[in-house]
DNA sequence: AAGTCAATAACCCTTTTGGGTTATATCAAA
DNA sequence: TTTGATATAACCCAAAAGGGTTATTGACTT
């Protein structure tokens, strides 16, 4: 039996899915969602092995909820089923650790079998969504990982040693805005979203003196 | 020659000053300003080997100013003048790197003998001032270095993974408010003032995993 | 029993961050 | 030579962070 929890706002969806779900021979709905706000807790009570998370709802977004799952249950599966096809979202929910990214305009048969594919370890993801992040791991692997700029490797380290954007800004002699700037393709090279992040990230990955 | 620089915004006092050290034998006054905005470029430029500094200036306070000389010239010595004899700017500027700390109520002869006194590498403080260190010193060898609280512990690894206060909060299960009570007590207790020098300290000291 | 510490919480307030967007000059590489 | 990367800068705007103060509770220590 594969245990699935389902998060998702829209309540037609979410029905379809979960009368789907129980109708399929080794599937068990074992919780129903319309928010993560307590993703966490339902995950520690339930247990379930895949989990299929929609993106936009209202209050905590799937973004935070696998965030928040895969910090503390790395063993399970989660599937984002969602309309987004942008890199925005996509990106940012691989990079929280989703194991699987189906599109909603799929068919729903489409998603079961993406359940058990999970399930076996595999990472199922809608073919527009595979390109995409084929494409990106190519980019990325000619741009050899965490390719920062002499500047942003520079501005980093002073931002570690606890000066402000308006410090650094004075040190370098240049603008506030330069400083952000500098900041924000970090954070984004870096793939985090906010200093205390960057600076462990870069300390621990030798981009700035340990 | 002992090439000395002053900081001071009262025009009377540091005319005071810069008479008394012109005045003085072995003395070479090489610069004498009423903020620190361009501290470091006139550090660049002339220097010195003793800088005097006041801690309450417009535009940019002393404080910023040792933090930023030392960061570049550890050798130069600089000693605070100021009439704050309180804890908070005391221990700053200590930790920002100051190796004097002498009080304006303290006479002129004594700020000149206390420069003569730093530039041998001593360390002149006015009494009450260094019985102020002797005892926080006698403080902290007890608690031996940085005793964080577990819970405190927790929430900075929290922090170094991204996470907002409010997701920590929802994460532990706590208000919004205690996590900042949590995260403002580390900062007390590891000297610093931001999140990601925090976590920078946090992570080179072994408190955090690297 | 009194005192300290840890954890919790709330309130005030200002500054800083960080996301998005757009634009410029420069320099090097394709 | 056109493109791409880099460094620079400005703007808008909401949210987050951080500093100060105060208080309550429970646990452990004098």
């Amino acid at each position: 039996m594969i245990k699935i929890a389902i998060y998702e706002d829209n309540i037609r969806l979410s029905q379809l899915l979960a009368l789907l779900i129980e109708t399929t021979e080794d599937f068990e709905l074992v919780g129903c969602y319309e928010n993560c706000v307590n993703a966490l807790q339902n995950t520690r009570n339930e247990r379930p092995h895949v989990i299929v998370m929609d993106i936009d709802m209202p209050q905590r977004s799937g973004i935070e909820g696998v965030f928040e799952i895969k910090s503390h249950f790395p063993e399970i599966k989660i599937i984002m089923h969602t309309v987004f096809d942008g890199n925005e979202h996509l990106f940012e929910c691989l990079s929280k650790g989703a194991d699987g990214y189906i599109l909603k305009k799929d068919s729903s048969t489409r998603l079961i079998q993406a359940i058990k594919e999970v399930n076996d370890g595999g990472a199922p993801m809608s073919p527009f969504i595979a390109n995409k992040v084929l494409q990106s791991f190519r980019k990325q692997s000619t741009q050899d990982e965490y390719k920062l700029t002499e500047r942003e490797r520079e501005v980093l380290s002073y931002l570690a040693k606890g000066f402000s954007y308006r410090m650094i800004s004075i040190e370098l002699n240049i603008s506030v805005e330069t400083v952000r700037r500098h900041i924000k393709n970090t954070y984004q090279k870096l793939h985090v979203q906010c200093g205390p992040e960057a600076v462990a990230k870069a300390i621990r990955s030798g981009i700035i003196a340990s």
